[in-house]
DNA sequence: GATGAATGAGCGTTCATTCAT
DNA sequence: TATGAATGAACGCTCATTCAT
């Protein structure tokens, strides 16, 4: 699953902060990605990223916490900048979810190190005192549970927990990227198809 | 969060190698629960069992691995055990989801830690090879996929992919319990009565 | 100034914790004795105590602070059992006091590492919040300053501040400390007699 | 503690080597002052000084012991051009030792920085290979040795040994600053007046 | 005169595990 | 069945210093 020797500055050579810290992000995705949040030490980070010293992290980051949020930040930018058009580019209440869905499951497919990163991040990693770090999709869910809301208002949407469905909908796209790791030669575009249907009927339909 | 002194043989005192090992796996689900599987060590888990050595875990358990199976043991047989009469006592497909679906619910506010621990476990246990150390949810997904199936034989849901119903409801019921985690007060039965909606709705409707 | 490879245990072998722990305390004075404070790490004393890995102090201790203040402990305790039975042998303010000086520097010349692992954690040793670890002479300052008031009621001594009387003395018996460090030579005898006629000008005489 | 972001050249522009070297010494004080020898360090001196990269530090001193002796001058010069004009200001061997004592701890008032920083490096700094970086109290403790024995040869001080006097007084001093540091509101100018009474009669009065 | 980047060595501490009883 | 003692490896982090501009 290793991508290469981790393109970027030859080791050993003065680069720009900059580039440095994001060598050192990418090689923290690919490792947790790979070995899972609790098995990625700096010593691992470091020898993928092809650098001699664990020091060079601590360097550029104030500690492990800092590089983690460093990783939830490029993931989360990534994964926006790649959806966000995606959506953008359609028009209706129920268009929109279904290109939310759609794009989450493509990005996952084309950048699986992130997602797996950002969801092993979220899950574990602490502060010291046992606090969570980051609050698991947090943003994904506001703007989700807007939607939703937005979306009853304007009477597309049945009246249900706005919340409840959004957080029901994140983990059903994050489980699939649990499916794709599993079974990296999962069609994911029919697993997409899948949660879109489930979730039409789910935001739609009148019955109750 | 702690409990109570872990109810259990006093330590110290010579007792069943059984009665020590479920000691122990309690404390083990205690402190995965309290402080998330990445944090969780053999002198934590000592601590809150009230043991003074680690030795006592190598001596009952063959490594790390062997007590996490444990701990999946024990909490996948407690929720069997609170699941399954809920589900025996009711009849029809769509009313056993229900019923499925509204035990998950009741059993995670009686038991958090339980549910915390299980999920902690898949997500993050690995062997020291990176392999998972358990498959996800496996036994309940082949249950809910056939439960799934055997439904749209009877004619009576949909024609869905009865594994990504399966991946995503789990997905969705274990989700209520990080939302349970972060907000101790939330209602429950509520958000059970939600999710039975939204999985009708999904798992029947024509629409497509 | 090391005194030999450290009599005790032989090292990997498993002895009792109170044996080990007293071998560690030894090894440490040794150190902080003979590189001062700061350059003292785990590593210079299990070098010194004949240990393998720095992991038998952090078992046998909570923690770094822990063992300083076993040393403090540990010297302290040896101090007062050579000097005590010194000034209990001799009757009236004006004798106990030369007795104590005298017993303090005689203590010093057979014990000097403990006078200056003593001093050296007093100085230096903090917590991590930059909290003193110990104060400096607090019990025996409190000791002296109680002496002199009592002389001073008693009219043995003459009218002073007891408190200051006591911080000088006590200094100026840890200057002689330096003094020995320094040269290793020198006649603490004469140094005391020196010092017990400065101290019994300063307490008696009339004069203001 | 802090008394202000350390006046100065404003960090990251180009001043005078001089002006940046006082700066750096400056917060080195304050540092030691604040933290004690063992816990400072160029990362700790630098941020109080207002400089982002250590490297300030590296290049206008030769090593970490350049600085301790860069700090030590400093400290010295200040403390000799406070005391000298007022000793010079009274006349008489008595006389001048009780301005030298009052000048001293009315310097310990204005200044506890710098004699914190003085005291610390004297017991602490080291070279690697052990030795002590500098003889404590070195210069004071002669030119107060020669005045003993000017005084004894003069008649006015009766016959001790002046080394041990001047140890005993320099010590007596050096610890009512440990007593300013940790009763910030303690009556120096009474304290002063106690130590002259106590080595006013310690080197006088007859008996022996 | 100044600086960002980089470094190897060492720090105290914790890890799961094994030895010997 | 139990346990105190011991262990090597690894952890994240800080140290004073040097390289190359």
């Amino acid at each position: 699953m290793r991508v290469t020797e981790n393109a970027g500055p030859p080791a050993g050579r003065s680069v720009t902060a900059t580039a440095r810290r994001a060598q050192i992000v990418g090689a923290a995705i690919e490792a947790i990605a790979e070995l899972g949040y609790a098995q990625t030490s700096f010593a691992k980070i470091a020898a993928r990223a092809g650098i001699s010293s664990t020091r060079l992290i601590s360097y550029h980051f104030a500690g492990k916490d800092d590089l983690m949020r460093a990783v939830v930040d490029e993931a989360t930018t990534a994964a926006v900048a790649f959806i966000r058009p995606r959506i953008a580019a359609v028009a209706g209440r129920a268009a929109v979810l279904a290109a939310y869905i759609e794009a989450n499951l493509e990005f996952m497919s084309t950048h699986p190190a992130h997602i797996r990163a950002l969801v092993d991040i979220a899950v574990n990693a602490r502060t010291p005192d046992g606090a969570p770090l980051t609050v698991q999709d947090g943003p994904a869910l506001e703007l989700l549970e807007r939607h939703f809301r937005d979306g009853q208002a304007e009477g597309v949407f049945r009246d249900f927990d706005p919340r409840v469905m959004a957080v029901s909908l994140r983990a059903s796209i994050d489980a699939a990227a649990g499916v794709l790791a599993r079974e990296p030669g999962a069609d994911l575009t029919a697993y997409g198809t899948e949660l879109v249907g489930i979730f039409e009927r789910a935001t739609q339909g009148e019955m109750s």
